[in-house]
DNA sequence: GGGTAAGCAGTTTTT
DNA sequence: CTGCTTACCC
């Protein structure tokens, strides 16, 4: 099997599937065919003889990960079990797990908090120095503490008021062996700084690397990259700057202008022929992205032929709106053909995904949202994990102050007080404070209290060491789950719906499975609870989805990234929404970041986009009226239907158009 | 000292 | 919807 490449991608394509040696760039367009590119490109590496344990390929979300090895093994029919294919942080835990122990005072058995756990951790440290309370802008805070990490910000006058909590919150972390986010891809390269002979050996190893969604890497992302590839040089950066959306967690395009200036020999291959979108679509999104001041020169085209594909709806309110969606999705379904797994639905924000859902599920139409909280997320699975994360890991106070009283079991708040009291005072976890005051002879504990903590300390213990045997993990957790009695607690907790019990207590189960199954797979060769509970931590969402096909996608913008889908409706393009009032507020050149945003919602559109914008539109109790977003102003009026605000909104005349679209377009 | 019901506020985007 | 505070009961 030779593959082809002259044959199978476009000139550009080909070029930049074919350079393999040296530095490259490339700016890849929205649906340019970018992932057939990469896959090739890598293929293409692997045929020349390349072994897979020397390429390493980094992309952003878990999803893009999966998705890039399942498609090189389809088109290669080989095995990739030496390749590595990650996300940035899921590559910062692999370097961590190998090496942790040469970083003071972390363990091998760390825990990675997520937001909600680093939320919690940031309190702690603010109560400890005194700046706790509702005064605590604990959002900012979290930014704050996060820029500092990654260097995106140095302490000044402004803000070195926070200094003392930053620093309590570093000693917090090592005490309890627990890394965030950012430490995934800080303390590696702390590691590299004081181990250089690590490093080597990663550089040694991994002589080819490549970047997905180069756009979205931070500062501390590139500078790993570019730690990692300085000396071999074969390095292949793919993005777009157009499509940049997460400056808000530290993405910064500007990284294309360092690449260029630190890989001053590299390659610049241009892809601008768009293999997704009707004409007037991408003419459509060209237009609106024009707007953007400091962007690289391209201009997407298409050989596709054009049909009036965009049309904009003034529904009422935000009821009616998704009414008129969810109608248009059945008729199209019914009267079209089209599957729902090809209609997408993308909105700004989170807080509108509930109102279309509701509809969806009333209109008995099947669908999945993307993004939001995740299952792991749930309150009740939060549980558990941190049940098997404090019998992993016992120091980490955070979770165990979830779970030291849930399901209740006597250990009130005054106890915890009294606990924690002592944890301060002799510089040690909450579980090592309890376990000293059971011991303490003096102790002015009342028997029966006593009796609670040491039934928790014994609880924990046992089941720490039958985790750590490695062996029948999910029995085991059957066992946790059965002996605290979580179906108990959820049923009194949930004494008045006890549908919602079942519910939860359903998910517990599923909980148990995903467990099982991953225990169960033979891919892990030695599975052990810290490598579960550290891929958890990485996954968001999707991972979950039983049955993908035949649902309609409904998920934010950000979510929508790298898909496409048929028909997309964009939901609430209304000025507050998008762009957003509040990104609005923090800096008006965030302008151009929502511009992009508005382009990516755009770009998923292959052949029909429906944009509505409502008149009216309740915001937590209130009901304000809206003004229609801006950037539907930057579409040329001839590429677009416009319904005017007062029309009744018909779904029959949405689908004739579509039709006579279809035929057009066909008989071209 | 612990448990619990009721009332209240807060939702930009995510690894 | 749910996490958090408050006030009150056992």
């Amino acid at each position: 099997m030779a593959i082809q490449l002259e044959k199978e991608l476009n000139e550009m394509q080909c070029k930049a599937a074919s350079i393999t040696e040296g530095p490259v760039l490339i700016i890849a367009g929205a649906g340019s065919g970018k992932t057939r590119m990469i896959t090739f490109r890598i293929a293409h590496m692997l045929e020349k003889g390349i072994p897979q344990s020397s390429i390493l390929a980094l992309t952003f979300t878990n999803k893009a990960a999966r998705e890039m090895e399942a498609r090189i093994k389809e088109l290669t029919g080989k095995k990739l079990n030496k390749l590595t294919v990650s996300t940035f942080h899921a590559f910062g835990v692999k370097i961590l797990r190998e090496s942790i122990n040469n970083l003071e005072g972390y363990r091998e058995n760390y825990t990675i908090y997520d937001q909600a756990d680093k939320n919690a951790a940031v309190k702690e440290a603010a109560l400890h120095t005194g700046m706790g309370g509702e005064n605590l802008d604990l959002y900012m805070v979290n930014n704050l503490i996060s820029e500092i990490k990654t260097g995106r910000k140095k302490w000044d006058n402004t803000n070195d008021v926070y200094k003392k909590l930053y620093d309590r919150y570093l000693n917090h972390m090592v005490a309890y062996n627990a890394v965030d986010f950012d430490d995934l891809i800080v303390l590696p390269q702390i590691l590299f700084e004081k181990h250089p002979e690590v490093l080597d050996a990663y550089r040694d190893r991994y002589k080819y690397i490549m970047v997905d969604e180069f756009q979205d890497t931070s500062m501390s992302q590139y500078n790993m990259v570019k730690l990692l590839a300085i000396n071999n040089r074969n390095v292949c950066v793919v993005g777009d700057d157009d499509q940049s959306i997460y400056s808000w967690r530290g993405a910064n395009y500007q990284n294309i202008v360092n690449f260029e200036l630190d890989f001053p020999e590299r390659v610049e291959i241009k892809l601008e022929q768009n293999y997704r979108s009707t004409k007037n679509i991408l003419a459509a999104a060209n237009n609106v992205i024009a707007n953007n001041t400091n962007r690289k020169e391209k201009e997407l085209w298409t050989g596709a032929a054009g049909g009036k594909s965009i049309e904009i709806f003034y529904p009422e309110n935000e009821i009616k709106e998704a009414e008129f969606i969810s109608d248009l999705i059945y008729r199209f379904s019914q009267e079209e053909g089209i599957k729902f797994h090809d209609i997408g639905v993308l909105v700004r924000t989170n807080s509108l995904i509930a109102v279309l859902e509701e509809q969806f599920l009333s209109n008995n139409i099947p669908y999945k949202v993307s993004g939001g909280q995740s299952f792991f997320q749930r309150k009740e699975i939060k549980d558990i994990i941190s049940y098997m994360r404090i019998a992993s890991n016992p120091d980490d106070d955070v979770n165990l102050l979830r779970i030291i009283n849930t399901p209740r079991r006597g250990i009130g708040n005054t106890t915890l007080l009294k606990i924690r009291g002592l944890a301060e005072h002799q510089e040690c976890s909450i579980f090592s404070a309890m376990t000293l005051i059971t011991r303490a002879e003096d102790s002015s504990l009342k028997d029966s209290l006593r009796g609670h903590i040491i039934e928790f300390l014994d609880l924990i213990n046992g089941y720490r060491e039958r985790f750590l045997t490695g062996k029948n993990m999910g029995k085991t957790l059957r066992n946790l789950i059965e002996e605290i009695d979580y179906w108990g607690y959820l049923i009194t907790d949930n004494s008045k719906n006890e549908k919602l019990a079942r519910w939860k207590f359903g998910n517990v189960q599923k909980f148990i499975e995903f467990f099982e199954n991953w225990e169960r797979n033979p891919d892990n060769i030695k599975p052990t609870i810290y490598d579960y509970l550290n891929k958890i931590t990485l996954v968001t969402r999707d991972d979950v989805d039983e049955e993908e096909e035949g649902k309609l996608n409904l998920m934010t913008i950000h979510a929508s990234k790298g898909l496409e889908f048929m028909v997309v409706f964009l939901p609430g393009v209304e000025d507050h929404i998008i762009p957003h009032a509040r990104a609005m507020e923090e800096n008006p050149n965030n302008i151009e970041e929502e511009r992009r945003l508005f382009y990516v919602a755009i770009t998923r559109a292959r052949e029909k986009l429906f944009i509505t914008s409502c008149r009216n539109r309740r915001v937590m109790r209130e009901v304000t009226e809206t003004i229609p977003s801006r950037f539907i102003d930057e579409i040329p009026s001839e590429l677009i239907i416009l319904h005017e605000p007062d029309e009744v909104l018909d779904t029959s005349t949405a689908l004739a158009q579509f039709a006579a679209m279809k035929a057009k377009m066909a008989a071209k």
